[in-house]
Order: C-alpha cells, then structure tokens, then sequence
DNA sequence: TTGTAGGCGTTATCAT
DNA sequence: ATGATAACGCCTACAA
C-alpha cells in the first residue's frame, strides 16, 4: 500500500504550531522580511517539516484577478493545417476560463508579412498577460517577441523555433528526427541499397529551414546506412504547384530509378496521379493529417504520414500560460512533442 | 479578431440585477425550492442571459473537501508493463493534490486473484471517494465493482473493458483496431499474397480476451484483402516461454511459408534469436516499449511496436475521477487513446 | 517587528 | 419565501 499524498496544513495551522500569527507566518513564505531571525527559523523549520502546501484554491480567490491570453495563428482558411489549433485553444479556453483566464484568438495571413505584423500591433494595442503565437515570419517574430518582453508580456511560440529560452517558451517537434523517421519508413519498405528522394512542394517560402531540417534529417538517416542508398532532392516552387504532375514526369525522367518518396511538407496529396502508373506503387511518406492527405492515404497514394499534432501544440501552449497565471506553474521552455506514425488504419484517433 | 471568453458575473452581481438577496439566487441555481415563481422566473432568465458560470476556485474553497482516491494497479515489479502507470499517477497527483485531492496507490500481484480480492478488500475499508483500477480478472473485477457502487464510490477503470457504463468509466484502446494496424503494417512491409502469423505469448491467462481481439482484428484486415493471403495462429503456453526457440523452429517446419509475425503481447522480444537464421529478416509486429522490446527493436528483431501508452491510461483514470470530485466536471463512460506506431526511430519520445 | 481585520465568491445556517 | 451573516484559506493593509 503506496501513499503518495498527505494531510493538509494551513496558514493557521502553522502560525498556531508556532505559536505565531498568520501575518508573520505569511511574511515568512513570501520572503517579504520583517521577521525576526527567531520567528523566521521557527517556521521556516515548521514549513520544511511539515512540507506546506499552500492551497492554490484560496490563493487563486484571493488574487481574483483575471488574466488576458491571446493566441496569434495563421489564418486557418488560408492553410487547413491550422485549423487542429482551434480546438485545441477552445479545449484550454474551457478549461482555465473558470480560474479567470481569458483567451482571444487573432488570425494573420501566412503569405503576408503585412497581415502579421498589423496583427501583432494589434494583439499588444489589447495589452494582454501573454501570448501565445505562431513564429512564421523569423525576424518580424523576433521583433515581436521584443516588444512583449518590453511590455512584460509572457510569450509561449509553437510549430517554430525562434530563439532559445528567453522569456519565451517552445513547443514543437524535432524536425531533423522526424525526417529521421520518415527515412527509417521508406528504409522498412523499400530496403537497403536505393535511391531515394526528397520532394519539397509548398506555396510559402517560411517552410524553407522546416523543410531543410527534414530534409537534413531524412539524409542523415540514409547516410548512417552506408548500403550505397542514394538520396536526390526535387523542389516544387510555388508556382508550379498546379502543374505538379508535369513536374514529377520531368523528375522521373531523370531520376527513373528512384524508388521511395519523402514530401517535406503538407502537400504530399498533390502527387495523386502524379506519379508515373507505369512504375509499381511508389511508397511516399508524407506529414500531416489534412483530410486531402488522408484520402491519399486511403486511395494508397501516400503509405504514412507524420503527425506533428498542431492542436496538442496549441493546447499546450495556451495551458502552459494559463497555469503559469492562474496557478504560479513553471513554464517549461522547450516541450518536444512526440512523433506521430500515422497510416490509414490509425488516423482517426488523432483526429480525435 | 475572434473572441473566445467572456465577462464573469457573481451570484452578487445577479442578486443586484434582480433587486433581490444572494441567498435567494442561490437557491434557484440549486434548485432547492422556497422560491416565489416570480422571483425564480427573474432570476433564470437572467442566468440564462449572461450565461452564468459558477466560480469553481470559490465554490471548491467553500467546501473545502479532501477527497481520497485509491489506484488498484498490477505490481509494476511483476510486470514491467505497469511501470509507466506510476509516473501517470504521480502527474496526475502533483497536480490535483493542491485541489484537496488525495491520492494513494496499491498494487496486487497480475498473476494471484487472491492478491487482488485482497487488495480490494482493503481498498474498501479505507472508504475513499474513487477508485481507479485495472479490471484484470473479470468476474472478480465485477464483483468489486458492485461493491463500489453500494459504498457509493465513484469508479474508473483503463486498460481492460469491465462493462458498459454504469457508474464506471472506461480509458483505454480499441483492441480490436490496433490488430488491423498491426495486419496493415505487416502488409505494407511484404505486400498481399503472404502467409502471415499470429504468434501468442504470455504467462497470465488474464490476457486472453485482448489477445483474442487483437487476432480478430489482424484477421480481418487480411481477410479483407481478398488476395489469397492466409493466416494461421500459433500459441506458445506459459510453460514453453523459455523454450520460445524451440517452439517456433517446430512451428516454422510445419509452416516454412510463413513470411511475417504479429505477437499480441509484449513478449515480442523473445522471439530475439528464435527465429530460423536461414530465412532473411522476418518482419515482427509487437506490443509494448518495455526495455526488452525496445532493445529488439534497435537490434532489428523486432520491426514496429505497438503503443498502449499505459501511463497516459493511468493519468487520465486519476484526473477525470479528481477533476469530477474537485470541479464537478462530467466523467467521459469510454476515451479511446491513439493506437500509436512505434519504431527505431520515433520510441524515445513516447518512453517519457 | 508583529497582530488583526477584512474580503475574494460561494454556500449553509439562522433569523425574519 | 427571503435576507443577512459567517466561513472556507490566503493575502493585504493597517494598526499596534
């Protein structure tokens, strides 16, 4: 029989045992001096021995004050990818609302530097405790995070790495391993001794170091296999997009011995029909749970994706600050979330 | 700019509105009658105006109750699977205990119904508030159940279904898909047209209905591909375990065909060096990160594991049950965790 | 340096 | 049927 909890002291507990009053015991957990050395070794004594808790409960009536979050997203009808976010922002709306936590939510373009920053002027003109954002556009982000820290706003970002520790707290994935096991995947297909490639397709340039990282990581994998694996890299630019298939066609003819495919991005359902039907099935692995890629996943155009559970990110996000308001938690700085392997028989669950 | 919160209005706030006493809007919100029509009328309309919502912070303060929760979990020492469960608890512990709620933890030997009717008994007697437990014997775990709920106390259970509804609430997975992603797995390492395996080993009885599942469901999947693919099952009894080699020489002489594995149980890793050396690489589908099979899994014996995620099972059964008590929140009768596919590449980050 | 007296929002009790 | 009041544990202001 394992006890992992115990009784309850309160202030008034202690100041009794101490025979003290409340006030000197509170001076002495708040470090707020004007104690005697003799009071102040007394119950700091007491407090260590007893192991005090305080009770958050009464605190948190006590302080009674409400606290304002924002969340700065990319607009979720601009790139479905964000639209997870929403209902993790609400799960967390729901859930710290009753200890007096606020939450707005405000939209940007991501294709629009303009529509970031005009936002962001926006978020601070409210004055909010903390935000909670999206660091699409590096320096803008970067700029942004200074003003907050000037105007003592909490930060906690997701999806991207701005910069370390800070005031500002990250939660996210590791990108180089996640392109690690996309190359573990393809490597469990295919076997050893191929030439694989690497398909960056995206409409935005701020994927651009998301996407090296997985490429990064997807090499690195092949490299460690010393088998005489080859890796290539194919990049869709932005306005080739609609001509997808014309431009694997182009790929295939000068690659024709490639045999698995790595999309660094989101849009791996754009490669339906795309590929050469003369080949067998090419394996493909690909990220996110966005219902084109799902119903490639179904068709068998894509084998795996790889979940990177952006409602979870901004769920933690927004919890992270609330706790950190309502309850005094630690923000941890760095939250790597776990990496997803998804194929068309467990999908559904993390669409939850 | 998307607004998700609102103002917060008190019982005071509302009693001003209405010209009449708190007391009396307190008693409409509660229903406890003694109320003029008139009055009651005003005031829910009001409620229903400015969607009251309760202060949770005050209203748990008033109460000011510690409620005592009891964990009824497999000796961890006896079966590493459990392991994980502790650090749920424990997460789940630091984080409601400031909320007055107590937790404490007894195990019961998964191999001695004796053991766990014991342990129940004593669980019992400590008359806690609710209870979190592993039905692992069925008719025993039905039984204390029913005790449960004629002492009133509130019940969760995870990792094995026990019954529908009731008082009591299920988390844990879907068995039954997890065996279709298993077959999926399988198949899209080998391709169709394959004589596949069932392999079941264990040392408990308890586990027969999961494996049972599991097996139904690989079937089915490969059943639905109607492409001459076959499965037989082979079944290596408690006794045998250490002569799992041997075991499985004898059954792939009589089935030298057969081109991949799927083990339902987290003995996955004994399959390490059972297998015919003559053959190349098997594919293997397993349960469980519990150290040995993750060693399987870097050393290639093993190609994919199953996640049960036992510490997320735990944590949830701890928090919905303290979160009703301390918040009055609804408990959720059925939550299906994500069936999550492991490999070399992507365990660490589910092992903590 | 120390003690005391409210008050946060809700609820239970006791008068009216 | 209604209203006033005290109490939960913590914290702050003010008095001593």
């Amino acid at each position: 029989m394992y006890a992992m909890s115990k009784k309850k002291y309160t202030i008034a507990d202690i100041a009794a045992m101490a025979g003290i009053s409340k006030g000197t015991v509170d001076r002495v957990i708040h470090k707020r001096g004007k104690v005697s050395k003799k009071a102040h070794e007394k119950i700091t004594r007491i407090l260590k021995e007893i192991d005090y808790q305080p009770n958050l409960v009464a605190r948190n009536l006590k302080k009674n004050k409400t606290y304002t979050l924002y969340v700065l997203l990319p607009d979720p009808a601009k790139d479905p990818y964000w639209a997870p976010c929403l209902e993790g922002i609400t799960a967390a709306s729901d859930e710290f609302q009753a200890f007096g936590v606020m939450i707005d939510t405000a939209f940007f373009d991501p294709s629009s530097i303009k529509s970031f920053n005009s936002k962001c002027r926006q978020v601070l003109k409210n004055k909010p405790d903390g935000v909670v954002f999206v660091p699409l556009f590096y320096q803008e982000a970067l700029a942004f995070a200074g003003d907050c820290e000037r105007n003592d706003i909490t930060l906690a970002t997701f999806n991207s790495y701005l910069q370390e520790g800070q005031a500002s707290s990250f939660i996210g994935q590791d990108l180089h391993q996640s392109g690690r096991i996309a190359g573990k995947l393809l490597h469990q297909l295919l076997g050893g001794d191929r030439k694989m490639a690497v398909i960056h397709v995206d409409e935005a340039f701020q994927n651009a170091i998301h996407m090296q990282e997985k490429e990064k990581g997807f090499r690195d994998y092949y490299g460690g296999l010393n088998d005489g694996s080859e890796v290539v890299t194919h990049t869709l630019p932005h306005k080739d997009i609609r001509n997808a298939g014309k431009s694997m066609q182009h790929f295939f003819k000068a690659h024709p011995d490639v045999s698995g495919l790595f999309v660094t991005t989101s849009k791996g359902y754009l490669l339906e029909g795309a590929l050469p039907g003369t080949h067998a099935h090419i394996p493909v692995v690909g990220y996110d749970l966005i219902t084109q890629n799902i119903d490639a996943l179904k068709s068998g155009t894509l084998d795996f994706l790889i979940h990177q559970n952006p409602r979870q990110q901004a769920y933690l996000g927004v919890s992270y600050l609330s706790e950190y308001f309502a309850f005094d938690k630690q923000i941890p700085d760095r939250k790597l979330l776990p990496i997803d392997i998804i194929n068309s028989e467990n999908y559904i669950h993390y669409l939850q």
